[in-house]
DNA sequence: ATACAATGTAGAGTTCACTCTATGTCAAGA
DNA sequence: TCTTGACATAGAGTGAACTCTACATTGTAT
């Protein structure tokens, strides 16, 4: 099944606007039609999904081209791509466990807030 | 004990561009001597290392810019201040548990590319 | 056949959070 | 005294990631 840009802006959530500019900057090339048209198909959605993980987790635009790329490359880039997302994964890991210290932080903070409240209202 | 710029520049870690923009901002206002040069104080470390807090945990800066704004008003803004930081703790836990859904489907994605290149290599 | 909505390209504009430049003042060391 | 370096302000520039505009073309409903 085939997606006009239309279609798969709504499927994805990704505007129009931002499918053609992750188009330029070749994170996705979709197939065209006799009229030059867009034509997305089902495994570019969970491609999409794939760039949204890598960009919701932190990793800057640049970076999932270089990965898109040698994914277009095939097969031979394997090792390569599984390195990054390696890399990849231990930042994520170090990013998850700053922010839980400071969310602990963050709780003292709060409890600190609380104290104060308490000791004003008296 | 009072800084200049440039030694609370140093202190902080953050630039002293970033430390004029952030006084733009009311984020913090340093006192200033007979000169008219900034005079950080002690506490004004601890409340950049709070600011840096905030702000590593995803708070754009002009939400902390309300934050700092209801800490200039003093005391009567107590509660509200809580409040903001309840928020900001749930938004931050569900950043995290977020990441960590992330960071599993990425091990998923992980094992299949170890799998596909033994497959390739035999 | 005609209108209109969706699509195409090229390039400009926006927002965020800095970061830097230009220009001027002033205090302290050689 | 002279010069150097840190500081002051105002405003311009940067890079990331969109987002929008202008204008041309095409597909579809009436």
């Amino acid at each position: 099944m085939d997606y006009s840009i239309g279609e798969f802006s709504k499927l994805t959530g990704l505007g129009i606007h931002t499918l053609r500019y992750y188009e330029q900057e070749n994170l996705i090339i979709p197939k065209r039609n006799a009229a030059n048209r867009r034509c997305y198909s089902d495994s570019d959605i969970k491609w999409i999904d794939f760039i949204k993980r890598l960009k919701d987790t932190g990793m800057p635009i640049k970076e999932i081209k270089q990965y898109a790329e040698l994914r277009a490359m095939g097969e031979s880039t394997l090792y390569e791509r599984m390195e990054m997302l390696i890399n990849h994964r231990k930042a994520l890991n170090n990013q998850i466990l700053l922010l839980q210290e400071h969310m602990s932080k963050l709780d003292d903070k709060i409890t600190f807030y609380q104290n104060e409240i308490e000791r004003v209202q008296k």
